[in-house]
DNA sequence: TATACAAATGATAATCGTTCTTATTTGCAT
DNA sequence: ATGCAAATAAGAACGATTATCATTTGTATA
């Protein structure tokens, strides 16, 4: 799990915001948070946090390399854990709900591209969009 | 080219705005403008036009399929002429400069990767970015 | 061709997500 | 305990986009 450490090593002082942030990230089953979301919770859990202190926080730990940070479509920018590994996203239209996925066969073809094109990839985002067809999406929005 | 029967067919009056934002789309050398690109360009032709407009206008026309709207990372979108072939893109994050892509594989993994998870893809968006390593990067922005 | 009316426009206010400013508070090394 | 740089909270400011609404413009009809 995340000690105050990785904050410290990171160059961060380990303040109170910034351990809540991170715990909620730990403990929240949704994987993926705005910046709204992060406020909201953190408020209903009784935490007086600023808005602009959840903005500051979230980017300061994308920097770190704490959290990765995704612009899906809809103008809002979504968080998540930073696991390490890399994967790309397809999200539920109908709830909202997010999957994560990596396929080698999409990410060796879009070196191959970059390569032909004269390009040196230094990033990249892959969302699909479409309806979860299971039986119940448990995340409405 | 686009006559005014475009705009008819897709039961939008053929009304001056319209032309001039379809008239750009054609005529300029730069294939992808935002809203703010379309504003300008149209002003500093001589043109009268409100941003409002603009916004509207791009908006129907997306609707309409006569343009495909990108969320490029930046924050603001990006429109270009639907030619009718669906395709992704890689931005150079030097110079802004936008190539155009379409792989089989990737499509057809996407497609593969959608229905493993359960999902009907509805449709999908893929940006590459990197550094255009050629020579002269045309597009300075 | 004149005209009438719905549809479209332009100016501006409002909204949304996000960043900036600044006075106050807090973590932490002394 | 104490001091001070770093971090915070509140709200102003911001840029992109959307909504409002009085005025103008296509176009169908007389």
């Amino acid at each position: 799990m995340h000690q105050p450490d990785h904050l410290k090593s990171a160059g961060l002082k380990s303040t109170l915001p910034r351990l809540k942030v991170l715990d909620l990230f730990e403990n929240s089953k949704e994987r993926h948070l705005s910046a709204e979301d992060v406020y909201k919770q953190l408020l209903s859990s009784g935490e007086d946090v600023g808005l602009a202190t959840v903005y500051r926080v979230l980017t300061q730990f994308e920097q770190a390399g704490l959290l990765v940070r995704h612009h899906f479509e809809g103008g809002k920018s979504v968080f998540e854990l930073n696991k390490g590994e890399h994967h790309d996203h397809i999200v539920c239209l109908q709830c909202g709900h997010v999957e994560e996925f990596f396929d080698t066969a999409i990410e060796a073809r879009q070196e191959n591209v970059a390569t032909t094109l004269g390009f040196t990839i230094r990033d990249h985002s892959l969302h699909i969009y479409g309806d979860c067809t299971k039986k119940d999406c448990p995340h409405k929005p």
